[in-house]
Formats: C-alpha cells, sequence, structure tokens
DNA sequence: TATGAATGAGGGTTCATTCAT
DNA sequence: TATGAATGAACCCTCATTCAT
C-alpha cells in the first residue's frame, strides 16, 4: 500500500494495521518503548501520524497489539509442543527445555512482557484490554489443560497455575537481565556484584526446573 | 527541623534526609512514582524544592535510597529470623510463611522492587548505583549463606540463587497483582478474567513452596 | 490567519510562519532577547507554544531567522544603492552616509548583530547555521565585488574585506552604545565618563570614514 | 592563607581577593563566562561559596574586576609604549604591531572584552561601576593624550576616540573569530564559507592600519 | 570573617493526541 | 480514510544569591 493510498476495503485495514504493527516492531528491535515516538513509527511505515491513530487509539494500545501477536504466536507453539506424542524423556526437563527456547527465540515478546503489566495495560480503552485479556485467559486455559494432561496432573487449573508462574518469572528475570547501563557499569567495575550479572535463559531454566520438579513431588503426593 | 532552618552537623543533615525520605515515602503510600514530582516531595518536607537535590541528586535516587532502608530493614528482619532457633515442623513451609509475611508487611518495599530495574536504576549516578548494589550484593551472600545453613545446603551459593529468583519472583508477581485500573475494571466485567485476580501472597507462598520443595529434592539427591 | 486555523498549504505556512516572526519582533522592539520567552512569543502570535516549535527548531533559530531577513533586506539596499548611477561628491561620504542611515533605519537589524555571534548562533542546528552563513557569504561576496567597483579598487575581496570589518565595527558601537542602566547611571553621575556616552551613528559615521580615507589612500598607492 | 583561616587584616583581606581572582581567571582560561559557577570558583579557591560573595557582590563583579586588573595592566604597558623614545620607522605601522602583540598576549583580556558591556556591566552596583568606568575613563584620557603627542594630532581628543573605536573593533573582532561550535562546522563543511574564518591579529592589524592611514591623512589635512 | 545549607525562580522543549481540511 | 498542523500539559534541575550559625 503506498502512501496516501486509502484503505477502503477491511482486507486493505487489516494489511495497513499489518504494516504499522510491523514497523512499531522494527522500531522495538532497535530501541525502547519509551525511546519510540509516534512520528517514528509512523514514518518507518510511510504514512502520516494521524493514520497512526486511525488504527490504534494510543501508542499503549499499538504495543500492545504487538504483544497480543506475540502472545497468540507463543501459545500457538506451545500448542502444538503439548499435542506432540510425549516423549520418553523427562518430561519436566524437556518442556523446560522447550519454553527456554521459545522465549530465547523471542526476545521481542520477552522485552513486551516486561512492560506489560506496567506500562501497556495502562492509557488502554477497555474494549483493547477486553479481547487482550481474553486472548491470553484462553491461551492460559488451553494451554494450562493440555500441560496437565501431559504431566499426569489431576487437576487442570495446576497447568493453568504453572503459566502464571511462569509469566510473572518471566518478568522478573527479564528485568534483572537487563541492568541499566550504570548498573552494568557497577557491575564491571565491582567484582562483588558479579551475582547479579543474570542469563535470563540460566536462570529460566534452573528455577522452572525446580518449580517443576516441586509441583510433580506435590502432585505426585496427592495422586 | 523546621522549614529554613539549617542543617549544619552532620547529624541534624542525616535528620533532613531522614525527613525527606519520610515525606517522598508518605506520599508513595498515596500515589505512584511516577505521580509524585519532586515539588511535591518538597512541599510535603516544608523545604525549598532545591533543597531535596542538595541531598538527593535526582528524583530516582531519592526513591532508591528509599528502597535502600527498605532493603537494609528486610534483610536485617531476615537474618534475624534466619539465625533463630531452627523450628521443628518444615523448615520450608515456616521460612516461606515468614517470607510471605514480612513483604504483606512492607507493601512499599514490594513496590518498589517491581519498578527497581526499570525505573528506579536508570537515571542516577554511578556512585549511587554502587552502594547500593554493595549493599544488596552483600545482604544476599549474608542471608543466602544462613539460609544455606538453615536447609542443609551443601553449597552457599544455592541460597543466594533463591534470594535471587525470589526477587524476581516478587517483581513478577506485584506486577500481576497490581494490574491497571481497566485491566480490573475488564476482570469484573468478564468472569472468565477472573484467573487474573492474581494475590501476591497467595501465589507467593504457592509458587515458592514449590520452588523450595523442588530445591531440597535436587539439594536431597546431591547429599 | 485566526489562533486554531491550520496552515494546511505551503502559502499558508509561510504566512504563519512570517507571524511568528512578525511577533517575536514586536517583542524584541520591547525587550531584549534574553527577556523574551517562547511562550511570549507564541501568545503574542495567538497561538500555542508547542506551534512555535513546529516552525522554529529553537529560540536561537527564531530570532537568527529574524536577523536573516535583516540582513537579507539590508543587502537587498546596499545592492540597490551601489548599483546607482554613481555620484558626483565624494564617494566615501556618500557611502558612509548610507551606511548609517541604513542602520539608524534598522535599529533591530543592529541590536541583533550585536548578540549574533555570541547568542544566536549558539544552539542551533548545522542545517539552520549553514543556509545563515551562505546567504551572508553570498551577500559579502556581491555587495563587496560592487563596492570595490564603485570605488575603482582593483581587488573585490577589499570591497569584502570592508563589510567584515564594518560587521565587526557595528557589533562594537553597539555594544559601547547601548550600556547597562547601572553603567548610564554612573555616567550620569560623574561628568569624566561623558566619553563613554557613544551615539552610535556619529561613531560609526566617523570611525568609517577613516577606514575608507585610509583604504583608498592605501589602493590609491597601488594603482 | 589556608582554608577557613580568618583574613582579618587588610593586607590579608587583598590576598584573599587576589586568590579569588587568580582562580577565577584560572577557570576562564579553561571555559567561558557562562560555564563556570561560583561553586567552581570557590572551590578552585579553597574556600567556601560564601566567602567569595564577602569579597564580590556578584558573579559579574568578579569577573569585572578581572578585567579592571587586566586593564590596568594593559594601560600600563601602553604608557610604557608611548612615552618610549619614538621609533624612527612609521610610527603608525609600529604602534599598531604593539597593540596587536600586546593582546595576542593578553587572550583573556580580550575575550573579557568582548563580553564586558553585554553581560560584566550587567547586574552590578553603582558602587562597583563608577570605580571600573573611572579606570577606564583616566586611562582612556592619558594614553589618547599621549597617543596624539606621539603621532603629531593637535587635538588630544583624537586619541583618546582612536581607543574607543580600538575598543568597539576588539569587540566586534573577538565576536567573528571565536565562532560557536557549529559555525566552525559548517565553515569546514562549505569552502565558501572560508570568509567568515576571521583571524583575530591580521583583521586587527589591517583595520587598525586603515584606520590609522585615514586619521594620519585627516588630521595632516587640518594642521 | 567564614561557612555552606537553603532558597526558588526560571523556561525551553518534547510528544502523545486531536481535529480541521 | 488520510493527513499533518496544532495543541498544551508536563517537569526536572541549575545555580546565583542569601543568611543562619
Amino acid at each position: 500500500m503506498a502512501r496516501g493510498q486509502r484503505a477502503v476495503s477491511d482486507d486493505l485495514k487489516e494489511i495497513r494495521r499489518a504494516a504499522i504493527l510491523d514497523a512499531a516492531l522494527r522500531l522495538f528491535r532497535r530501541t525502547s518503548f519509551e525511546a519510540i515516538t509516534m512520528a517514528e513509527v509512523a514514518s518507518e511505515c510511510g504514512i502520516a501520524k494521524g493514520t497512526v491513530y486511525l488504527y490504534f487509539a494510543t501508542k499503549e494500545a499499538l504495543f500492545l497489539a504487538l504483544l497480543t501477536d506475540q502472545f497468540a504466536d507463543w501459545f500457538s507453539a506451545l500448542g502444538a509442543y503439548l499435542d506432540a506424542p510425549a516423549d520418553e524423556v523427562s518430561a519436566s526437563g524437556h518442556f523446560v527445555e522447550w519454553v527456554v527456547e521459545s522465549l530465547l527465540q523471542r526476545p521481542l515478546f520477552v522485552r513486551l512482557i516486561a512492560v506489560m503489566h506496567t506500562v501497556l495495560e495502562h492509557n488502554i480503552e477497555l474494549e483493547t484490554a477486553l479481547p487482550f485479556k481474553r486472548l491470553l485467559a484462553s491461551g492460559v486455559v488451553r494451554s494450562g489443560t493440555a500441560l496437565a494432561r501431559r504431566f499426569d496432573w489431576p487437576d487442570p487449573e495446576t497447568g493453568m497455575r504453572l503459566l502464571v508462574w511462569l509469566h510473572a518469572i518471566v518478568i522478573g528475570l527479564q528485568h534483572m537481565a537487563a541492568p541499566a547501563p550504570i548498573v552494568l557499569k557497577a557491575m564491571r567495575k565491582d567484582p562483588a556484584l558479579a551475582m547479579f550479572d543474570i542469563d535470563f535463559a540460566t536462570e529460566l531454566r534452573a528455577l522452572l526446573m525446580q518449580v517443576l520438579a516441586g509441583m510433580n513431588q506435590t502432585q505426585g503426593d496427592k495422586a
């Protein structure tokens, strides 16, 4: 779609919407949410500033849409993974590895999650928040159930809960794994601060393993 | 210290510094970091705007000092707890309960932690970041070691790691437990979103229990 | 153009730009560059503060644009003067008189020149500085050449140099002719300071006459 | 005088005053008037901020005192020069050379003159302005008279006038010879702007020569 | 006289969002 | 639907100067 062209049909509108999202994603790859301006998004997309607002009510809504897509994609991949035939090896380890890998391949997803509650979910309308949370809920229910089945947990809610916890853990670890420049400098200066040099994947893997170990034990006791 | 009065001695300066921190804390109880202006802090403290900057180089440094105090207090309490004679009942459960309680009693501490990496540690100088991180490191080392001893973990680093994980978990759960107003509204509207009505204490307790269960199991296997 | 009205065409934009410049000029007539705030300019122009920044990147750029116009106007007048048929009377005296008159009629131009190098040319971008200096350069080249022809100086650069010197002289004399209020007071108090009661026109006329006398002598020697 | 020590006698007070001036001069050598803070001056001098204000009422008064010293020194040197036995070679050229050299050796003097009227003479009290201007007046009268005698000008005021003009010329040329960084960049980018790459000494020498040539001619005509 | 803590005015600039065209 | 001109709130921090001690 060329600049100035009007998206009259729904299809064209969808294409333009996607183009805006793509532009935002490209910018987000390079910098942070705060550093990106709506003018830049428009410019990167080759359209006018006002046009962006025809498709997204606020800057936060725009990036929440980005996150929505990422969630959909991730849940889809998770569903595919969980539907695949069970693995002979330790299910826990395999699953943890999948999670770690899936997130390592989606760094922007992780970065968006880290600002989701504190930034993106503020300054949006109910009609934006509602479908987003519903998508999340449906993903959690679906995947949580599949997860419980896979791990032979009697209660599907246990699977859902694990996903909620995973969400929290991802937020926290991402915060710690992406320190402010000045903190990085401090860490370089004082070796005693090396402990704060958190590797996202390493910690996620280790922590998740423990959680699953605990859950399997608990659930095993129950069973 | 009354307005205009000069903090001429180091003692008085410490008192004034504490007064500013106290004013900031009172405001933070009522609103968020973003909503507070330095002018408000000064006004709440009954001093001039510029005076605040004599004690704290930036707004972030001011709130980081607040967090520093909270960390010191919490680590101190943790140390006292860990040094107390071992409990006959399940050590894990007892410890988890202590953590949950200690954080429930310190809601501002938890809220500060939630913005620590993304906000407070930005826009500060190295000389502010360094002592803060060192305090944290020393607390983690000290408490982590005590923790390992308490749980009979051979490696003190296991205790330290648990604290790092706890930190991440607290950040993530606090984000989820303090949703944006619009999200709250969405949750009230759609019962299917009830799963996002996260209770910080409940989830922290449960998750931490699983982590500890996993760790004890793992460490038990090692021993 | 009324407040809130949109300058949608290039013509209208030019009109609005001119309106802002005009507002700034009106204020500058009343006070000094330092005393003027961008908010005042906007208010005087009947538009919002941010709108001013759509047309001028900084306060300095705004006033440099003012100076640009004044330079263009003055160079244009100078060109017209130099292109006019030669005068029978002493060319030097006639030219000096024209310069003095042209500057007396443009007091704001002179005041802007006085802060041009120390204030206006700071805090501007290259894309602002470049065209400004180029306009000046072209004016100097063109007028300097015409000047040399008029005075029968073999080298056009002599004319250009005279213009550069004139520029310096105008700056210095304007500084001296516009003393600080307290200096004015001192001069009123002590008659011995009367020598500092510089009249811009008188000194410019006299000094320029000497410079031209010297140059004609020198050039005459050369010829 | 050590820090904290009290300057009880007038001698000691004079020493401290000189120390402050010296500190300010050292800083001025490195940066500009605007960039220097009174806190820096105090720190560079090893005394408290308030102490500086015991000796100089305002920042401007402090730097004006600096300029006073420089003027006294320069006038003294000029007096010595003019009192020396006349030179066999062209008096004009010799004098001009002396002026250029004397200013090249006093770059801080020149820089202070450039901001004298627009900055330093503002924000001072009458009791600061008065002696400063009187010193200047006396220097101008004395040196102007000597100058007229030297050049065989019948009227001593002609010498005084030359000094006033010299003052103006120095201001203007210094402004042009110390362009803003962005202007420097513009000049580097566009060769057509090379004409603005003003060398202070070169232009001062040339311009002054013309002025003197003109004056000698005029005065010669008179005589 | 020396100190340095306290003061507080001061203002340019950005940018998400709106809305006239 | 597309545009992009217009809006205007928002805000930290500096630093010359004062004055209590």
